[in-house]
DNA sequence: GGCCACAACTTTGTTGACATAAATGTTCCT
DNA sequence: AGGAACATTTATGTCAACAAAGTTGTGGCC
């Protein structure tokens, strides 16, 4: 076995600033963990995460404890910690979740911020995106909703929600991707966006609200419909 | 100063239940929290609390990093943890998500649970009930409103919901008992629920959520109107 | 040859000591 | 007296060693 695992970071160990040191690394973990770099299983295991990034088994102990908390991983007494697997089951409540909680912040967002926020985002999900899409440029839309999800999420001003959705949204990102990637899942996500959009810019939060809802029960029922390929 | 706080519990120290053990002085702790038994602004200390509960250092440290996670304490770098102090925002932002996430387990438990289930709940919330309310004898339509919500959030059957309503719940928990002895409130409140219950036994999953979140919404108005008294 | 028992090894759990930062108390100088 | 610098105290942050549990490998016995 090799003397070390990779250090990830040699830097001369700043003095003091274990705290936010720690916090960054919870951020890495969390990507790659939503990523699938580690996948569903993986081991986590203390010495080893501890020599990747050199800091010390009680910080990395610590570090694994928010995650557990956040669900990303499960930890078994004395055989330590894994990767937590995504149940069938837990997809669909997290979907029904996201239905609630996007739909309060497209809601809120609408209300709050003026509409002329809402005008980039509906030149960027025009015409040039619906040839883009059609090309199979599907990471130009992909970051356009990424976009588009955090300014929605920062005008409805509700951190409670934030943090919710940050949660689940761990969980389900790479299905999420997959979904987009589905042939027609794109265009089809596309229009309704900008119809959404349409009535954000209009102030009309209600039919807002509605239609990001049947956004996201669409994107459940793609799912549904060729799960035998993303799961 | 006394020599030692107060042990709560002097067990012979079970071996290795240390898991166990941390997870429900965690319940304790939120309990207290919940209750403001420990209210906003009060410190926990570190040694404090390994010599309450008979445990170490690093196992408090642990616990303190849970209850963080959960939003009920702060913890400042070199200075310890504070219970949480909950801002006018927050509170209205929880009660959003409420509305969003209870909405959706009432709605959820009207579709899964047999009609019958929410039978003894009409019971409860009957004629008696209406009586108890108007001789001030708002524990028990508390205690029945606590019952009703649990078997609700277990017939909904999602656990994502259910965590982040625990979440909230915790927080807000004091808050909701004091709207609910505000003169007048239990009995508009058993009347909604009621309504809600008609709902819930012939199925009506739609409007059933949408009378759920018409009392969520209807609490938050009382709350603002007699917020000098609440806060 | 298969299987149980035992032993070595690996990994996590726990404890206590030490380091460091903030808060408090004290002293000395003006 | 007032205040700044310094010392003390108190609590948290960090680390390394030790203990316990689990896993794997080996050997003997039937």
């Amino acid at each position: 076995m090799a003397e070390k695992t990779s250090q990830t970071d040699a830097e001369p160990i700043p003095p003091q600033d274990r705290k936010g040191r720690a916090e960054d690394i919870v951020q890495i973990l969390r990507k790659r963990i939503a990523d699938h770099e580690l996948p569903p299983g993986a081991r986590l295991q203390e010495v080893e995460l501890a020599n990747q990034f050199n800091i010390s088994r009680s910080a990395v102990r610590e570090i694994l404890g928010t995650l557990e908390q956040r669900g990303l991983i499960t930890r078994v007494p004395n055989r330590g910690a894994v990767v937590a697997k995504l149940e069938f089951k837990e997809i669909y409540e997290i979907f029904d979740v996201r239905v609630a909680l996007e739909g309060l912040c497209v809601r809120e967002a609408t209300r709050r911020a003026p509409p002329e926020v809402w005008l980039p985002h509906i030149e960027r999900f025009g015409d040039d995106m619906e040839r883009a899409i059609e090309k199979g440029d599907i990471a130009r839309y992909s970051d356009a909703l990424e976009d588009l999800r955090k300014e929605t999420i920062d005008w409805a001003d509700n951190s409670h929600a934030a943090h919710f959705l940050d949660l689940v949204l761990d969980k389900t990102h790479l299905i999420k991707l997959r979904v987009t990637l589905l042939p027609g899942r794109a265009a089809a996500g596309r229009k309704m966006h900008l119809e959404m959009l349409h009535f954000m810019r209009s102030g009309d939060a209600a039919n807002a609200e509605l239609t990001k809802k049947r956004i996201i029960r669409s994107a459940r029922d793609w799912l549904e419909r060729y799960r035998s390929f993303i799961l």
